[in-house]
DNA sequence: TTAATGTGAAACCAAATGGTTTCGTATTTG
DNA sequence: CAAATACGAAACCATTTGGTTTCACATTAA
């Protein structure tokens, strides 16, 4: 099996706010879910379900200390959004690139218009 | 106002596989309707609403044409996610580089027990 | 040992989501 | 004009989602 066994899909777990607010919390620190429910206006309850949705995605470990949970940042799974994005990279180029053309060819209609 | 006064977010957009798969088919061409919902085994109306978030999202540009409505990819939208996946490839390097000083300290763990 | 703390599971709820079928309305086409 | 085509709006439905409160269980502290 690939990589990606996770349960719930990296695109569906950052696709809520809050969840997205968790990930950079988590990014450059290990925190317990009490501590981590404080920057929330929701119950503990409601953060640690957001946890288990991010933790299913692969993005989020968490390692039990003492009666505590604690929960870090794991990014590998976002390579999957990268790699989905870098398709349409080619688009938007293309897409200036369109633009920088037109604009040239408009310049060239002025000129016609001048004649 | 900003460049997202978008109804839809486009993370939301872009949680459902269906809409990927339509941003995709409509990357490189403008098509109607009736001939992208050839493409699904879901209604024609399903796949009129899932066009419906994503033009909300600014991620696909309608177009009337005599009885048609044609969508294309409109990409720019999607910067929004590169920018915010940015944040985290700091981490990812990190987490790279960690694993590669790990390794080392590691080697050098072998080399004391070899004494 | 008893009290306090940290947490997840369970039951529950309202709203959002992804789908359907039916209908009305423009626009072609015969 | 009449029939066919392309489409969105509406009403409806089942499931998922994001939230709550309550409860039980470990673990630590008094």
């Amino acid at each position: 099996m690939g990589a990606s066994s996770a349960k719930h899909d990296v695109f569906q777990a950052i696709a809520d706010p809050t969840r997205r607010s968790l990930l950079k919390l988590l990014s450059n620190q290990e925190l317990p879910v009490t501590v981590i429910s404080e920057h929330y206006p929701i119950s503990r309850t409601a953060v640690s379900k957001h946890l288990r949705v991010l933790a299913d995605a692969g993005l989020v470990k968490e390692r039990k200390v003492g009666r505590e949970t604690r929960y870090k940042l794991e990014p590998e799974p976002l390579f999957e959004l990268k790699d989905w994005l870098q398709y349409f990279e080619l688009f938007w180029e293309n897409k200036l690139t369109a633009l920088r053309l037109f604009v040239e060819a408009d310049s060239d209609i002025e000129n016609q218009k001048k004649k």
